[in-house]
RNA sequence: GCGGAUGUGGCGGAAUUGGCAGACGCGCUAGACUUAGGAUCUAGUGUCUAACGAUGUGGGGGUUCGAGUCCCUUCAUCCGCACCA
């Protein structure tokens, strides 16, 4: 018998998936275990990001099936997406066509890996019984004032004439014909995920199963501070210009102030004063600017003064008021006060437009001198030229002066964060139709969910030049107004691709549902997922989206739960020669070339072996091969005493020699290490190197004992508990070895493997003997000797007598079952 | 700048609660079997040393009987956010 993985794989995949052994039904007396993998983009080949991906999920799935849950683990298609639009100019293939042989490819794929799917359940978001439902959420989102439209920026390529979406635009040039990207404002769908702010915040509190550092990142991303709006009077008019800041205490040291380029104020203050001209032109010129020019912190401050002043209402300082670069239009009131003495921004700005510095915070112990500074002080002190403040310390004064501000009615105290609502809107082709029309009479009127889905028209070309595709498509475009049946126009723009997938693992719950996206009923039983596996790249968006949608749902009833993920792990990168695969690199490995030749089970089994599945990998042909070789030595030990295996052989621990003593702890230790390292720790590398040592061992007890002296009880049971351990990890070979020992049924439908705790308690211990910390022994003492008496033997030692002599023992540490360690001076 | 990690042999990594540093694998060395070996098996393999032994987890300091693990400090690399008022 030899081991052909090819033969091998190929006859259990199609078994598998004639006899669908991986489908999940709802069972009210069995506990669910949800398993999920982040679903792929079908860019038409899996990598061996995906193959990392889905073979950790794998084992999680299997071991939980073994271990007695009612497992599901499904898989998707996140196929709506830029890259099939752009085969569709390239190549003039159609987007649709493109994007099914692609997941046509990659199922056969993921089906030669040997992943446990139930493909009953498989979802493309690019499929009308799927995104009719993304329009559904849709239209329950906007019912509950969560979807709006406003103006709204895009990234606009003059020589294109197209919208760009952010990945398109590199270095702030265009990534096909490479000309200068500006900006062009658009109205826009947005979904108000702003809404959610605080209860986003509050709940990663419950999100124990996640990796602290994606929480932090959420946490950073929603960025919530605490201040204050403040209305500074505009000198000779009647307006206001209203700021926001976090450091109220520093707001007697105000000398200016700087307000954004695009604040809509900006053109009625600048109307008519000597400023206009510059200032105007210093507008245009941010507009020409991309973000990252723009916002970059390397980028100088700069800005143009507006031949205005305002007036600091807590001091009556008259101020002149700046556009500046550095000002935001989207965050707080897109005006800042300007306090150079105790912001460093603002001191920069200072420094170069010779504004004045004023000190309001003095630290303990040291006098600061305006005309001394070199940077801004920005930490605590004692308030000094804030009138009735003066003396109080700066932690303390931000709430004395947000009460008096209160009190005074010139403002009022505000949260804020950083979090911006989502812009959903994308003018492309491949996506999820938003599902309104508008009419002329009526404005914009959503779809009757009855009419849904939308259907991506077919009659559409695609120039890659214009707004939206599809504006292009006659038959789309002209639809009448659900209210008043007079003659509409639909919306041309679609949906975000990461709207699509905001939900996905909802749809996997009930997949074939026509009345609903999913029912409740489903939902209660599955939700939430239990173990979500991905990319760190989705730590922030595609994680507090998801985590959005949920709580709305459930907001409006439809689910039961506001989380929908329980523990989450974020596999690390696939790495050759210390960078990530790419193309450009040429460092790439493919699946499909590892698998011809080694097969898939050593595929996993290497990608899992390398490295704890949170950190790097890198990757090794000698590794692989290392892991190709451990298959063959499984394949051989079972081959050589499968007859033990085969046989009825009972176990009579009271016959045990030294040896059988030795290999029954191997094979009980092997099942706790095991047992803890996948179930508890998700640490695959040091289990399945527990089992490579239980392998050792069978190795050499296979040449140690003499064939008459061998006890095959023990045999029995170790070679089952390793076929049955290692099954996760490489479930064809396990499979066809499962069958080969005479065993009936599936391997991955037995019970995990338990140990006998008698058998983990041993005769004789090694102690180690240290003398002042330092190993100097190692004694062989039966196992019931208590402290005192280890301590004796340990004395007695032949190392240890003659170091001792001489020496004063201070003290003797011993620690059962460990060490003794004997402190001595000379 | 802010935030988060990581740092252990020639390499990937292990050490779960402060208790034998280097499990397991790769590579390397020697040997066995063999017509042959890029198959398989056996033994060895942190560094220095002929050996006894000494030394060793990025560097420096500390706590402790005992530190890869805890504390302080410093360096390096990686990742995330990036003018958030």
């Amino acid at each position: 018998m030899h081991y052909k993985s090819r033969d091998i794989e190929k006859r259990w995949q199609e078994k598998w998936d004639k006899e669908k052994s991986f489908s999940a039904t709802k069972k009210d007396d069995k506990e669910k275990y949800y398993v999920l993998e982040m679903f792929p983009y079908p860019s038409g080949n899996l990598h061996m990001g995906h193959v990392r991906n889905y073979s950790i999920g794998d084992v999680v799935a299997r071991f939980k099936k073994m271990e007695g849950y009612n497992v599901l683990h499904p898989m998707g298609w996140d196929s709506f997406g830029l890259p099939a639009e752009n085969a569709a100019i390239k190549r003039q293939i159609h987007p649709n066509d493109w994007t099914w042989s692609n997941i046509d490819n990659m199922r056969k794929q993921l089906k030669e890996l040997g992943i446990g799917y139930d493909w009953d359940r498989e979802v493309a978001t690019c499929h009308p019984d799927y995104y009719k439902w993304t329009q559904w959420m849709f239209l329950q989102l906007y019912k509950k004032g969560l979807a709006y439209k406003k103006k709204s920026f895009v990234n606009w390529c003059p020589s294109c004439s197209t919208v760009l979406a952010n990945e398109q635009v590199v270095n702030g040039a265009c990534e096909r014909c490479s000309s200068t990207v500006n900006k062009k404002d658009l109205e826009q769908w947005f979904f108000k995920i702003t809404h959610y702010a605080q209860r986003l915040l509050d709940d990663i509190e419950k999100l124990s199963g996640w990796p602290d550092k994606v929480k932090t990142m959420q946490q950073n991303w929603i960025g919530r501070s605490e201040g204050v709006e403040v209305d500074f009077n505009v000198e000779g008019t009647d307006k206001k210009v209203r700021i926001y800041t976090t450091r109220p205490d520093t707001i007697f040291g105000v000398t200016y102030m700087v307000v954004a380029p695009e604040h809509p104020l900006v053109k009625e203050l600048i109307k008519g004063t000597e400023q206009e001209q510059t200032c105007n032109d210093f507008i245009k010129k941010m507009q020409f600017l991309n973000d990252i020019d723009r916002t970059s912190t390397d980028v100088e401050k700069e800005g143009v003064f507006t031949g205005r002043y305002v007036i600091n209402p807590l001091n009556n300082d008259k101020v002149p008021l700046y556009l500046g670069n550095y000002v935001l239009a989207e965050y707080g009131t897109g005006v800042v006060m300007a306090v150079p003495a105790h912001d460093q921004r603002d001191f920069e700005f200072s420094k170069k437009y010779n504004l004045p510095i004023k000190v309001v915070i003095q630290p303990k112990g040291e006098e600061l001198k305006a005309e001394d500074m070199k940077e801004a002080y920005v930490d605590e002190g004692y308030l000094v030229n804030s009138d009735q403040f003066n003396g109080v310390l700066s932690d303390e004064a931000i709430g004395k002066i947000i009460d008096y501000v209160e009190a005074k009615s010139f403002g009022e105290r505000k949260i804020n964060f950083r979090l911006r609502d989502w812009l959903i809107s994308r003018q492309r082709y491949w996506g999820a139709p938003i599902p309104i029309i508008y009419c002329e009479d009526c404005g914009p009127v959503p779809v009757p969910e009855e009419d849904l889905p939308v259907v991506l028209p077919t009659d559409v070309k695609f120039t890659g030049v214009g707004e939206s595709p599809l504006s292009s498509s006659e038959s789309f475009i002209n639809a009448p107004c659900p209210t008043c049946g007079k003659k509409g126009k639909r919306e041309v723009d679609t949906m975000d691709t990461f709207v699509c997938s905001s939900w996905y693992f909802l749809r996997y719950c009930d997949p074939c549902n026509q009345k609903l996206p999913f029912d409740k009923e489903s939902i209660s039983y599955w939700m939430p997922v239990d173990q979500y596996i991905g990319g760190v790249e989705h730590a922030i968006l595609h994680l507090l989206y998801s985590r959005f949608f949920m709580k709305a749902l459930y907001d409006m009833g439809f689910v039961a739960h506001d989380e929908p993920f329980k523990n989450l792990l974020t596999q690390g990168m696939v790495l050759k020669d210390g960078a990530k695969m790419s193309k450009s690199l040429g460092n790439v490995v493919s699946p499909e070339e590892i698998i011809e030749k080694f097969g898939a089970d050593t595929a996993r089994l290497f990608i899992l072996f390398a490295s704890p599945p949170e950190k790097d990998l890198e990757w090794s042909d000698q590794g692989v091969e290392g892991c190709y070789r451990f298959i063959n030595r499984v394949w051989r030990i079972i081959n050589d005493f499968s007859h033990a295996a085969k046989e009825n052989n009972d176990i009579n621990t009271s016959n045990f020699t030294k040896e059988d003593k030795e290999l029954w702890f191997m094979v009980n230790n092997t099942v706790r290490r095991v047992t803890e390292d996948v179930g508890h720790r998700f640490n695959f590398n040091t289990a399945i190197s527990a089992i490579m040592e239980l392998v050792n061992s069978l190795y050499n007890y296979k040449d140690k004992v003499p064939d008459e002296n061998k006890n095959n009880g023990i045999l029995k049971v170790a070679l089952e508990n390793v076929i049955l351990m290692i099954a996760p990890f490489i479930p064809h070979a396990s499979q066809e070895l499962w069958q080969f020992i005479g065993k009936e049924g599936d391997v991955h439908d037995q019970k995990w493997p338990e140990y006998d705790k008698s058998a983990l308690v041993k005769d004789e211990i090694e102690i180690v003997v240290q003398i002042n910390g330092k190993l100097r022994d190692k004694i062989v003492v039966s196992s019931g000797l208590d402290k005192k008496q280890i301590e004796e033997e340990a004395l007695k030692s032949d190392k240890i007598k003659p170091a001792i002599e001489g020496q004063n023992i201070v003290k003797v540490i011993t620690v059962p079952g460990k060490l003794v360690n004997i402190v001595v001076k000379a």
